[in-house]
DNA sequence: ACGCGGTCTGCACGGCTGTGCAGCAAACAG
DNA sequence: CTGTTTGCTGCACAGCCGTGCAGACCGCGT
C-alpha cells in the first residue's frame, strides 16, 4: 500500500472522506476552514488524487495514444515532439506507442490503449489494417490520422499535391529540362502522393520524369536512388526528393561520387524542412512543414470530435511553403 | 456509457460477472465451456477489460513516465525511441512527458504522473530540482536517471570520463598538439563531464586545451564555438566535440568559412554516433553510444527496483566505443 | 426567543474490477 | 451405490474515487 488514500487524509484531518474529495474537486462546495485542514493533512502525508479511480468513475482517462513507427527519424521526430507537447498543454497524457510495422504489433498496441480507456489515438505513420479502424469505431474512440487520406477518421493532411506541383512548375520555369523524382519502395502514403503528383504535373507540361526509389525514405534510400539515376540513362538536372533525408543522401552521392555540382549541374528540392536542411553542407531548398501547426490542428480535431462525436469526419490541410536555399534558386 | 462493461458481457453470456473476470485473468480457473461462451459474448460486444479499474485494485497502472526536454533532437531522439520500445516490449505503457526547462513545468508533469499512479519515471535530460526527487521518494516511485550522476536515484551512465580521456590520448598519440574542446554554455551534466574529463586528461599529458562553448549543445552551438576558436588565438589542430551535433556545426564552419581541411588541418572527434555521423558529408570519428543498450539497462534497473524496493541505489555503466571515420584516423 | 434560509457535511451509492470463500455438481474411487 | 475429491461458479467484499440527498448547524431577521 504505497500510495496514500483519501481515507487516510480524512482521518488525519478529522473530517469525512467526502470533504477530502471535494477539496480536490473543481467547483465543489467546501468551507475554507476544512479545506485548509484537508490541504494541510494532504501535504503532510504526500497525498495525490488517484486519477485512475477518477477515470474509472468518469469513464475517461485523459490518455491519448500517439502511434508511430521509427519516431526518432527525420520529420516524424519533430512531429512527435510537437504533438506530445501540444497534448500535455491541453491536459492530456501522451502515450507514445513506438511500434514496428507488423500488423499484430499494431493491434496489440491498440488493445492496450482501449484497455486503458485512452480518449483518442493519433496515428503518425504506418498503414493500419482495416480492423484497426473498425475496433476504434466500435469503442467510440476518436481517431486522428496525420498525413494519410483515411476516410474513416479525422485527418490532417499536408498539401502534398499542391507542393509537388509547385516543385515541378518551378523547376520548369527555371529552365530545368531533365526532371527526376526520388521516392521509396516502402511507400508511406505521403511519400507516394508527392511522387505521383510531381510526375503528373511534369507530364502535364510535356516532360518525362525519371523515377528512382530507395528502399526506405531515408538517407540510405537517397544514396541508392541517386546512384541509380546517375550511373545509367540520361543524367537529370533537377530532382524532387519526397523528403529531406532522401535529398541529403542524393546530394552527397551527386557531389562526392559523381563530382557534380549542386545546384549548377543538378538542382534539388526536398520536403519537410527539417533543421538539417539549413546546415551549411546541404543548404537545401525545401517545402517547410511546421510540426507545431500540424500538431495544433490535430489537437483541434480532437477537441471538436470530443464535443460533437457524431459530426462527419473532418479534414484539415496545412499547406507547406517553399523555402529557397542554395540547392535550387528560382533564377 | 461508451465502453462495454463485464456486467453486460456476463448477461449476454448467461454467466456471472466473476466468470467474465476470470476468463480475462491469467491463471484463473474457468471451465473451457464457459470460457468459450464468455469470449464469444465479449467478441460480439467488443469488450476489453478496463485496465484502469484493474489498476485501481492492484494499486499499479503499468504506466511509466519518460521525461525529456527536446526529445526530437540528436541522440536524445534515439534514446527516447529505444526506451519507449523497450518499455512497450516489457508490457509497460510509456508516457512521454515533453517538458520545457521550467521547474514548475517539470513538477506539474510529475504530479500528473503520480496522480496516475505511474510505476516509475525515467529522466532523460534536464536538471530536476531537489523537490522532484523528494516527491518521488515519498510516493515510493522508482526513478531512473540517464546520463546524470544523481545519488538519489538509480542511474545509467555513459563512460564519459573514460571516452573523453581516450579522445585526448588518441589525439596526442597521433601527433596533434594544439587541442581544443567544444561544449555548451547551457551545460547538460554529461556534456560538462566530457569537457572537463578531456581537459584534465590533456593537461595530465602537459597540453593546454582551448575551450569554446556554444549556446546549446546543438548544430548552432558548434557553429558559434568554431568561429570563436578560428577567428582569434592559436588555431587548433584537433577538436573534441562533446556531441555529434556540435561537431557537425564546427566541421561546416571549418571547411566552408575558413577553408580548412578536415582531417588534414583539423581533426575532429564527436560523441554519440548518431546516424548523421556516417553521412558522406561528415564521416565523423565519434564515440558510439548504443541507445538500445542504454534503454535495456534502464529497464533492467526498473525491474530490479520493483522486485526489491529497498536495495541500495544502483548504477549501470555503458562504455562507448570509438568509431574511426574520416574526420580523424589514428595514424 | 424563535423561525428561516443558506452553507457545509456525512452517508450511502455508483462506477469497474480481482479474489477469498463456500457451495454445488460432476467425476472418480472403492 | 456411496463417499470423497475435484473443479467451477456465484456471492460478497475490497480497492479508489465523485456526488445526490438529507440533515445539521450557524447566522440573521423579526
Amino acid at each position: 500500500m504505497r500510495f496514500v488514500s483519501a481515507e487516510q487524509v480524512a482521518k488525519l484531518a478529522g473530517v469525512s472522506r467526502s470533504a477530502v474529495s471535494r477539496t480536490f474537486t473543481e467547483g465543489a462546495s467546501v468551507a475554507p476552514a476544512t479545506r485548509e485542514k484537508v490541504l494541510k493533512a494532504a501535504e503532510e502525508l504526500g497525498y495525490h488524487v488517484n486519477d485512475l479511480a477518477r477515470g474509472v468513475l468518469a469513464n475517461q482517462s485523459r490518455l491519448v495514444g500517439v502511434v508511430a513507427t521509427k519516431p526518432e527519424i527525420g520529420f516524424r521526430a519533430h512531429l512527435t515532439a510537437a504533438l506530445t507537447k501540444a497534448l500535455i498543454r491541453r491536459g492530456s497524457i501522451p502515450v507514445l506507442i513506438n511500434t514496428g510495422e507488423t500488423e499484430e504489433e499494431l493491434l496489440a498496441a491498440q488493445k492496450m490503449l482501449i484497455g486503458h480507456r485512452a480518449e483518442a489515438t493519433v496515428i503518425l505513420s504506418g498503414s493500419p489494417p482495416a480492423s484497426f479502424f473498425e475496433l476504434a469505431q466500435r469503442n467510440g474512440q476518436p481517431l486522428v490520422v496525420i498525413g494519410r487520406s483515411e476516410p474513416d477518421a479525422d485527418r490532417v493532411l499536408a498539401g502534398n499535391a499542391e507542393a509537388s506541383r509547385e516543385a515541378a512548375d518551378t523547376f520548369i520555369a527555371a529552365g530545368r529540362r531533365r526532371l527526376a523524382v526520388i521516392g521509396s519502395r516502402s511507400a508511406t502514403p505521403s511519400i507516394a502522393e508527392r511522387e505521383i503528383a510531381f510526375v503528373a504535373a511534369a507530364e502535364a507540361s510535356g516532360f518525362v520524369v525519371r523515377i528512382a526509389h530507395g528502399r526506405d525514405s531515408d538517407y540510405d534510400g537517397g544514396i541508392i536512388a541517386a546512384r541509380e539515376l546517375f550511373s545509367e540513362g540520361e543524367r537529370p538536372d533537377a530532382i524532387f526528393c519526397a523528403n529531406d533525408l532522401l535529398a541529403f543522401g542524393a546530394m552527397d552521392v551527386i557531389r562526392q561520387e559523381f563530382s557534380l555540382s549542386v545546384p549548377d549541374d543538378v538542382a534539388l528540392i526536398g520536403f519537410d524542412d527539417v533543421p538539417e536542411a539549413a546546415w551549411l553542407s546541404y543548404d537545401l531548398t525545401t517545402f517547410r512543414q511546421d510540426p507545431a501547426a500540424i500538431a495544433a490542428r490535430a489537437v483541434m480535431l480532437l477537441d471538436r470530435r470530443q464535443q460533437n462525436p457524431d459530426e462527419p469526419r473532418a479534414c484539415e490541410r496545412v499547406i507547406p511553403q517553399i523555402v529557397f536555399r542554395k540547392s535550387f534558386s528560382r533564377s
